[in-house]
DNA sequence: TCAAATTTGGTTGTGCGCAATTTAATTTTG
DNA sequence: CAAAATTAAATTGCGCACAACCAAATTTGA
């Protein structure tokens, strides 16, 4: 009965997985260069839009937004506090949280990271429909975490 | 002039780079529980699914098709050596080559391996169409970088 | 009311990814 | 042919991701 099991499935080729694995590292890579030029790194750089878009917020909503574990955030928040963007406060009705809050300087890198996404987009070479169907599908297998 | 600056194209929602990083991470995580079982990381299995197919094969011609470097690759390698599923060998009309092959263990890992994509692809809820979608548009993303 | 359970963030350790540099082997060229 | 250029892999160092564990604050419920 055995010897002439089908191994197709286990072909790089055959799985969604990869594209997926391989695609994400490439487009995160397009971000290397102008994010280098306001020196930060890729996930600095989205936990700066999550700050960005909500001047106060929680670690422990900065961690549900992005999906990333304190594991991840607290290193990386003591290294955006230290280059003087965000500063991290202790919530006064509950200390158990820890606020992120923008700096002046946080807020100031805001106008140079607009450029970001304009010359990460430019390299991308999608039709627009491909863009938002590629978003839905993406948003939905994100979703079925919950 | 300014004061009225537009930040939509800054929101976490509004750039493409986002849901794929964060769907990339959340697919992987699916392989963790089945690929524990076999004593396999996400990158181990992916290097072994390479491995598999050609039964030997140089680090620069994996590092090509899993767009990966020696820098991650050579560490990960000796790993795999030393669970006793490949053995690394200096190609003899190059010395420069390193040759990866497969061991009996590595080919009996195979067998081990083919739950594997099964048990991850039945948490995925997408339609073939849109599962074939996808993996079009990736391919793209990823057929970008040459 | 107070002990148990839960929540939040921090810490530690492992394994990638990737840039930058190094070393050795091979190929190209003057 | 010998020097220069190229190629392949290894090494080093940094920054995530994530699991596992911990401590402190808060909530709960008997």
């Amino acid at each position: 009965m055995s010897g002439e099991k089908n191994y197709e499935c286990l072909r790089l080729g055959n799985q969604m997985c990869f594209p997926l694995y391989a695609a994400s590292r490439e487009i995160v890579s397009r971000y290397k260069a102008p994010l280098d030029e306001i020196g930060l790194t890729y996930t600095q750089y989205i936990t700066m839009l999550v700050v960005w878009e909500h001047n106060v917020i929680s670690v422990k909503d900065i961690g549900k937004l992005l999906y990333l574990d304190s594991g991840t955030l607290t290193p990386l928040l003591k290294k955006l506090e230290q280059k003087g963007y965000i500063e991290r406060k202790r919530d006064s009705s509950d200390e158990r949280l820890l606020n992120v809050s923008l700096t002046e300087e946080g807020l100031a890198l805001r106008d140079k990271a607009l450029e970001v996404p304009e010359k990460v987009a430019c390299t991308i070479d999608l039709a627009p429909e491909e863009v938002s169907f590629l978003c839905r599908i993406l948003h939905k297998l994100i979703g079925e975490k919950e």
